[in-house]
Parts: structure tokens; sequence; C-alpha cells
DNA sequence: GTCTATACCTTGATAGAC
DNA sequence: GTCTATCAAGGTATAGAC
């Protein structure tokens, strides 16, 4: 998707991904002109069309390396294998995609809001990966509920739900906010649990497997 | 904001609220011209402008009364009253907001992805209205943790989760899909009483107040 | 690889006839 | 209240000099 560049040039296209990604974050894909990304990039307007053939290909070469980027760390985790318990998997899992999000709100945003943004093809393409996300979390929750450990008639159901609740916190969570990140972090992996019956803490004696 | 307007005028307006929400949902503020909206309404581009003052005007109209509606609404419910047990609100709420916005996924669609197209004073103004539908969530949360009822500590992160949970339901639902919404709404209500430790169903012996 | 200059198109919004 | 006609501004993308 890139073209070939030299040094200097792909100094100047990873800066161009920097300046898109926040711009596109902070007022979409379609309010945004290539001559403000330009601008915030530190160059002319033509010169962006040396490392992205057009606007279009900016915005999914963002999406699919966010996304790429995402299931790899996944997937080079301890926890995200097999073997791992239910409730100790589903717990790292949550607490991976708080920390990975939090830490690219950008990415997420214009990922998850982007979507229609993209051409038939395109869309395909990122909704591959975005899938493939969703399956990680499903196996685990699948895994769990035949061991009886997690109350979850339909692990997809209940997947696509707590995605919505962990994806959401970068919709509101603010650095400067009342609570740290660490605090918002454990209860959203203790909800996350408990929502199927598993909670590990507190008052809460009746987790099926004690 | 919208100006006055014969009856023909009055539907004209209603048409291209119609029109504009559509768009807007399907490909976001930015990208849609007045022109687009005027066509599918099936008027001039020129006789939108009077109706509304500006296309921002519009987008801010159609956000406000999409969140009224749904204020208003809920208010009316008889469970929506500050004596009701605090689980059966809470489950009366999940219930309400599911269905509300699943009869209206452009109006939410809009109302969450295009607060950034808004200009300050028009940002505030929608905001107040989102604030307030929170609100009313906490309230109730907040009832049944000091009641020993929900396990929530934070009745403010509780809430800001599990309306996402709800809310994302709007993204990915479809009605043509495996499951009646009836089962994807129940399946809801229980994880939302479930991340709060107060489960009402199956096997789950352990809810407080049993 | 970046620049200046520009082709060509669409945008939001307005003026004035009907 | 809607139309046709129009304006000024700004959009993506390209050409060709350096």
């Amino acid at each position: 998707m890139a073209r070939q560049a030299g040094s200097q040039g792909a100094e100047t296209a990873e800066r161009a991904r920097r300046a898109a990604l926040s711009l596109f974050a902070r007022h979409g894909y379609a309010a945004v002109s290539m001559r403000e990304i330009a601008a915030e990039t530190g160059v002319g307007a033509a010169a962006l069309y040396n490392h992205f053939a057009t606007k279009q290909d900016l915005l999914t070469e963002l999406m699919v390396k966010h996304l790429e980027a995402l299931l790899a760390a996944w997937d080079a985790e301890p926890e995200a294998a097999a073997e791992t318990e239910p409730r100790a998997a589903l717990a790292a899992f949550a607490r991976f995609h708080l920390r990975f999000h939090a830490a690219r709100r950008d990415a997420v945003f214009v990922s998850t809001m982007e979507l229609r943004s993209l051409d038939q093809p395109n869309f395909h393409r990122v909704e591959r990966l975005r899938r493939a996300w969703e399956d990680r979390m499903e196996a685990i929750i699948r895994r769990g509920a035949e061991a009886g450990i997690f109350r979850a008639p339909e692990p997809r159901i209940a997947t696509m739900a707590l995605i919505g609740m962990l994806t959401g916190v970068t919709n509101w969570y603010r650095p400067a906010g009342r609570l740290p990140a660490s605090a918002i972090e454990a209860l959203h992996v203790e909800m996350t649990l408990s929502a199927l019956g598993a909670a590990m803490t507190g008052d809460d004696a009746c987790s099926p497997h004690p």
C-alpha cells in the first residue's frame, strides 16, 4: 500500500500516519482533507501521494495495521494459550484489551467509527480482522461455558456484549479523571467475569467452582 | 430551529429529517451533502433551507429530538419510579434501553457517532441530554448498591460500562440474525444484573437477597 | 521526494422568479 | 415553499520542475 521510500520518505510517511490518525479520530475521515493532513505532517499536499495512493488507502492502512498489531500482541501473551484456565484466560483477555486500547485511543476510535467510510473490498479486509479478534474472546468463553465455569448459553452474544462494554471505555475514559486507569481496569475485569457468573472477588461466595 | 411551515412544508421537513437520519447513519454527517438529502426528500437543495437554517442545525435537531424522546418515554414508564425495587428497576431499564434503541437504530448511530461533528454550543446541548440518560441509570445502580443488592463500588463506572454494553448491541444486531430479538434482550438483561452480582435466573443460587 | 501550479469537481448557502 | 441559477470556497488528485 505504501510506496517505496528512502529514509527521509519513510519518516514522512510515519508522520503522516500519525497526523491522519489524530485528525480522523477528532473530526472523522470525511471531514479531514489531505491538505490538513499534509500541513500537520509538515509537507505539501502533493507529497502525501508519494506514500499513499489515495486517501482511502491511507485510512485502510491505519485500520489494518492497528488490528494486526492487536492480534499479534495478544497471540504473544502467555495467557492466550488454549490450556489456560478459562477464568484466568478471560481476565487476562479483558485486561489486555483494556490496556492495549487505552494506549491507542485514536486508532480504536478510527477503527470502530470509520468502518462505514471504507469501500467494499477494504471493508471486508478490515472486517475479517475484527472478526478474528472477536473469535479469540469467543473461544475462551466457549471453553468456560462447556466446562460449566461460565454461565453463557450463547457464547457469541456474550462475546459481543462484553467486547462492547470493554471497547466503550475508550469513549469516555480520560487520564485526568477521578479514578486511576488501574481502578477502572480492575472494575471492568470484575464485571466481565461477573456477567458470566464467575466473579472472583469479595462478597460473592457463589462462583460455580469455589 | 425549524422554520414555520404550512401543512405541505411540515411534511417536507419530516421527510427531510428521515432522509438525513438514514444517510447520516450510513455514510456519516460530513460525507453526506445537502443535495443528497434533498434528492432523497424529493425537493431541490435550496428548499431544505426553508426548514433548517444550516446543515449543522439539521444534525443537532435530529440528535436532540432523539434524546428528548428517549428521556420522556422512560420517565413515563412505571418502573422508572424511585420506589421500584432496584433489581426490577435495573432489569426494566435495560429492557427499555434495548427496545427503544433497536427500534431507532439510525438515530442511535447518529447520536453516538456524530458528537464530534457538532460545534461547541450544540455539543453541550446534546451532551447534557446524554448525561441525563446516564444519570437515570446511575441512580438505580446507586440505590441498589446502597441497599447491598448490587455489587457496585463505583456506580458511575458500572453505569458507563453497562450502557456501553447495551448500546453496543445496535452496532451488530441484525433482525435477520440467528436469534430473535427477544432472546438477545433476555441474555443482555441477565448479563446486566449478573455484572452487578444480582443475577435472577437459573443455576446461580447466590444472589444476595434470594 | 517534495515543490508549485492547477485541472476538475462538489460543497454549503444565497438571490430572485414564480 | 419550491424552483433555477449561481457564488465563493475548498475537495482529491495529477503534471512537471527541481
